[in-house]
Parts: C-alpha cells; sequence; structure tokens
DNA sequence: CGTATTTGACCCGCGC
DNA sequence: GCGCGGGTCAAATACG
C-alpha cells in the first residue's frame, strides 16, 4: 500500500506542478483527499491491529509459542492472507484470546471494505476527472475551429510561450498552421514528459490535462486564442485596442541590472546582428537559440538609454527543443509573463489602467507592495510577478517584466534574482553573467540536490499550499480549510508519508534533471 | 580549421 | 511611392 501511495503522490506531485485551473483545483482536492482517507485507513487499520496484538503479548507468555510472532507482518494484513493465517499456526490461544482475534479478524473485514469502497469512489472520481478533461479538451478544440474560421487564413496562430512546447513555425514554413508537435513527440518523449515538469510555472487558465503525454492540450495552452468577443463589451480600451491588433509574435522583455554583454538564463545564444536603434545609442544585439538548429526563438539585448546598467532582453518564439533547469525557469517565467499578456488580451478582470497614448499602450502591473498581482487576479492564485508591464507598441504584444526596482528580484551587485512563486516550488533563476563566478552556480544547481532551482522544501509541501489556495471566503470551505489544514498535518508528519513524499520528490527531482542538459 | 562574432547590405512592414 | 526603422542575412573577420 505504501507503493501505491509513493506513485500516486507521486502522480499528484506531477499534478501539482503544472498550474490546475480552479475546477480542476477542485477535482485534485477531491481526488487527493479521498487518496488521504485511503491512506488514513490503513494507518489506522495498522494502528489499531497493532495495539489488538500488544494488549494480547502478555497473554502470549501464557501459552505455547512455538516461535516468535511475527508481527511486523501485520502490515501487510490488507494482503490475501489474514492475521489469523499467519498467527494461528505459530500461537496456541485460549477462547477469549480466539474472541479476540475473532473481532480483530472482523474488523480487518470491515476495514477492507471500507478500504475498497474508498477506492472504488477514488478509481470513479478518477474517471470523472479524466472525463472532465477530455470534455473541457472537445469543447476548446471546437472554439478553437469556430475562431480559427472566423480568422480566416491570413491570421496565424502565435504562440506566446517560451517555455518547451514546440512551435512549427519557422522562416520557411509560410503561414500554414502545421502540427508538427506530434514529431517532436516521437522525438523526445521522455523529454517532453520532463520539461511539462518545469511548465508548472504557468499561470494560464487552461486546465490541467491528467495525462502528461497529451501534448495537443499543451500546445493550445500556450497558444493564443483570438478573443473571445463575449467578453468585449467588459474590456477597457487598452484590450480592445490589443484585440484589434493584428496577431504577430507576442514578446517578453525581462530588465535586470547586468553588468555584462547579455544575462545567462541557460540557453545557448549566437549572434546574428547588431542594430542601433532609434532613440537608444546602445546597440541592440539579436541572438538566436542555438540548441536546437530549428529553434525559433530569438532575443535581442539592449541596454536602457536611461540606465546603462540595466539590461533589457526580449524573447520572442518557442523552444521546440529540450531545455536545462535554469532555462526552463526562464522560459516558464517568460511563459508566465506571456499567459499574463495573453490574459490581459482576453479578459477584463484585472482592472488595467492605460497609461501610454495612442498607438503604444501600457498597462502596468503593481504586483508587488501590497497590491499584489494575485489580489487582482484571483484566477491565477499562485503567483507575484515582479513589476509587469504590457505593451502593444509596434503591433507586437509585449510584457515587460521590470526586475530592477524590486530587491526581491534583483541584486544590487549582480544579476542573480530569485522567483519565488507562492506555490509548488521555489523557481530560482540564475540569470548570472558568464565571466561572473556565480557562473557556475547553475552547474552546481544540478549536483546539488537541495539547491536545485525546482525545489520541494519539506515544510511547504505542495499539497499544503494547494490546499491554502483552494480555501475560499465561504463558510463551508472554511471549514473544510480546517480540516484540510489538520489532514494535512497529519499526512506530514506522518513518516511513511513522508518517506513516500521524499521517494515522489527525489524521482521528481531526478526527472527534472536528469533531463537537464546544460 | 572550425566556430563565433562583426558589420554592411538587404528585406519588409508601416506611416506619410 | 518613398523614406524610415526594425530585423535578418551572409561575407569577412576574430578567436581558440
Amino acid at each position: 500500500m505504501h507503493i501505491r501511495l509513493y506513485e500516486k503522490d507521486n502522480c499528484f506531485s506531477k499534478f501539482f506542478l503544472v498550474k490546475p485551473s480552479w475546477r480542476s483545483q477542485t477535482l485534485l482536492y477531491r481526488l487527493y483527499i479521498l487518496l488521504f482517507i485511503c491512506y488514513k485507513y490503513v494507518i489506522m487499520s495498522s494502528s489499531s491491529m497493532e495495539a489488538s496484538l500488544n494488549m494480547e503479548k502478555p497473554m502470549f507468555s501464557f501459552f505455547e509459542v512455538k516461535d516468535e510472532p511475527k508481527i511486523k507482518n501485520i502490515n501487510h494484513f490488507h494482503d490475501d492472507h489474514t492475521l489469523a493465517s499467519k498467527t494461528s499456526p505459530q500461537i496456541v490461544l485460549d477462547s477469549s484470546a480466539k474472541g479476540e482475534m475473532g473481532q480483530v479478524r472482523e474488523e480487518n473485514q470491515k476495514l477492507k471494505h471500507k478500504l475498497s469502497v474508498v477506492l472504488n469512489d477514488y478509481k470513479s472520481l478518477q474517471m470523472h476527472f479524466n472525463d472532465y478533461f477530455q470534455q473541457e479538451e472537445v469543447t476548446k478544440s471546437s472554439e478553437k475551429q469556430a475562431h480559427d474560421q472566423e480568422a480566416g487564413d491570413g491570421n496565424e496562430l502565435v504562440s506566446l510561450s517560451l517555455g518547451t512546447v514546440s512551435s512549427c513555425k519557422h522562416k520557411s514554413d509560410g503561414p500554414k498552421k502545421v502540427n508538427c508537435f506530434s514529431k517532436s513527440k516521437q522525438d523526445s518523449d521522455e523529454d517532453d514528459q520532463e520539461l511539462k515538469l518545469g511548465l508548472g510555472c504557468e499561470f494560464d487558465s487552461t486546465p490541467t490535462r491528467v495525462d502528461l503525454n497529451n501534448v495537443k492540450n499543451d500546445e493550445r495552452t500556450h497558444t493564443v486564442e483570438p478573443p473571445v468577443h463575449g467578453l468585449k463589451t467588459e474590456r477597457s480600451d487598452d484590450n480592445e485596442l490589443l484585440d484589434q491588433l493584428p496577431l504577430k509574435k507576442a514578446r517578453v522583455s525581462v530588465k535586470v541590472v547586468c553588468d555584462t554583454q547579455t544575462m545567462n538564463d541557460g540557453c545557448q545564444w549566437r549572434k546574428y546582428g547588431q542594430k542601433i536603434a532609434k532613440g537608444n545609442p546602445c546597440p541592440r544585439a539579436y541572438y538566436r537559440c542555438t540548441l536546437s538548429p530549428s529553434c525559433p526563438v530569438r532575443k535581442h539585448v539592449q541596454r536602457c538609454a536611461e540606465n546603462r546598467s540595466v539590461l533589457i532582453t526580449t524573447y520572442e518564439g518557442t523552444h521546440n527543443h529540450p531545455l536545462s533547469v535554469s532555462a526552463t525557469a526562464m522560459a516558464s517565467t517568460t511563459s508566465a509573463a506571456a499567459s499574463m499578456l495573453k490574459s490581459t488580451s482576453s479578459t477584463s478582470q484585472l482592472g488595467l489602467t492605460t497609461t501610454a497614448p495612442s498607438t503604444t499602450s501600457t498597462t502596468t502591473f503593481a504586483s508587488h507592495h501590497g497590491m499584489g498581482y494575485n489580489s487582482i487576479a484571483p484566477q491565477y492564485p499562485f503567483y507575484h510577478l515582479p513589476k509587469t508591464t504590457i505593451s502593444t507598441n509596434q503591433s507586437h504584444p509585449t510584457i515587460t517584466l521590470d526586475l530592477t526596482s524590486n530587491p526581491h528580484f534583483s541584486r544590487s551587485n549582480s544579476s542573480t534574482f530569485t522567483m519565488t512563486p507562492r506555490y509548488s516550488s521555489s523557481t530560482c533563476l540564475n540569470f548570472s553573467s558568464p565571466s561572473s563566478t556565480l557562473s557556475s552556480s547553475i552547474e552546481s544547481n544540478y549536483k546539488n540536490i537541495n539547491t536545485i532551482p525546482f525545489s520541494y522544501h519539506a515544510k511547504q509541501t505542495p499539497s499544503h499550499d494547494i490546499f491554502k489556495n483552494m480555501t475560499s471566503s465561504t463558510s463551508q470551505q472554511q471549514h473544510s480549510a480546517d480540516t484540510i489544514a489538520a489532514a494535512t498535518k497529519a499526512l506530514t508528519s506522518n513518516p511513511s508519508f513522508r518517506s513516500a513524499l521524499a521517494a515522489s520528490m527525489a524521482s521528481l527531482v531526478r526527472n527534472v534533471g536528469g533531463g537537464s542538459k546544460i
């Protein structure tokens, strides 16, 4: 049973790495509670059996004991062999003891029955869970087809993700929508799975699939869908402007204080051009990703005209190859930002303020210092982003993560910063300069499990935080929260659970670290 | 010698 | 149509 729990928990941990929507969170929550109940049944039954036997232990001295009673085998009571069958050949019991053993046997049977019922419930819920995502996928695909028909041939779907999802758009591909991800999937199924763990840092609103191998859903997750017209009446002018713009490649800019020519984001880049952009005496350098020959991801790096110590790195495109852990972290961050950009253009729930004139619209999220991103976007409960600006200048929807003003995200004397999501894991992004002493930190991160970027801390388990995030304002849910907190406490304090969780985490770390390349 | 960088030329979209 | 500016190409050059 412990092995089963380990496997399931490992599975759940993977679920929690990828961002679930609120509804899927609820389903996951129910599944997790069921799993917890199953687990507690086993623990309770084990302890009750042990307690019964411990009561009987003094009685054994009055009996003829041919061999030491193998009480440690009691933990396997749930197997087909009953306790009596294991002990009766070895112990001669009197009538009262036999009676107690009979009671224990009955209790054992009852518990086994309850366990089977709970497991059945769990399976049915899991089936509902799968059905739910399949239905959602069908719905979304139909919506997507409808949107495609509306958009016509000229509008190409643009992938916002800078994560690990394959992009089918290459320069020579033309405006066709080609689903070439299946090829990528064939090439490296294992890598895909591993890298999806890294993509858990997105807060896209699309639900997370149970089947981690289903890449199509991920592809859609990272694809900008045409605006939903039903929401248009509530939109601000800024969002309308975003909607009316032609669908060009979304960009994610990252502003960091960096002394070196470029920041190390984990990817390998080859410089292919340099320009003096208008309005900035500092040259803009153009790089393309060289980790894969066909990778379409580009970035350009430019120093800020006002503050030369600030490096502005703009990413564009989607990696179509496995990424290192640090690169995945960066891709996840930019993917999250791109998702935020997407959500901004498709919803009006964020309470945006437009500050830029005419053709340039800029939206600023004061995500730190109180007015957190979470507070204005409750549908994305997991992230605090740095000061974020959305701009549609030059018809390119661009989101800028300003990491220069918040000491939490930048350090004055180095270009290393850390983003700590609220849930799941602490994602450490090392943007160290190649020439600095920090350059070895990434490599050491892989060797040292304690400092791996996607690390889990025992005091902040995914289950614990996701339960926290599931709490709402209603009294019933408050009560649930208390129950959950108690259950979580009970779970996390259990050594068996800890070991299972540790094994799960170790497996995850192996998966993430093993698939990484430097 | 292979690889990475530099740099001028070229392409393309957009505004006038 | 023309000019401007962003982005890319590719030959030349630098470097290990």
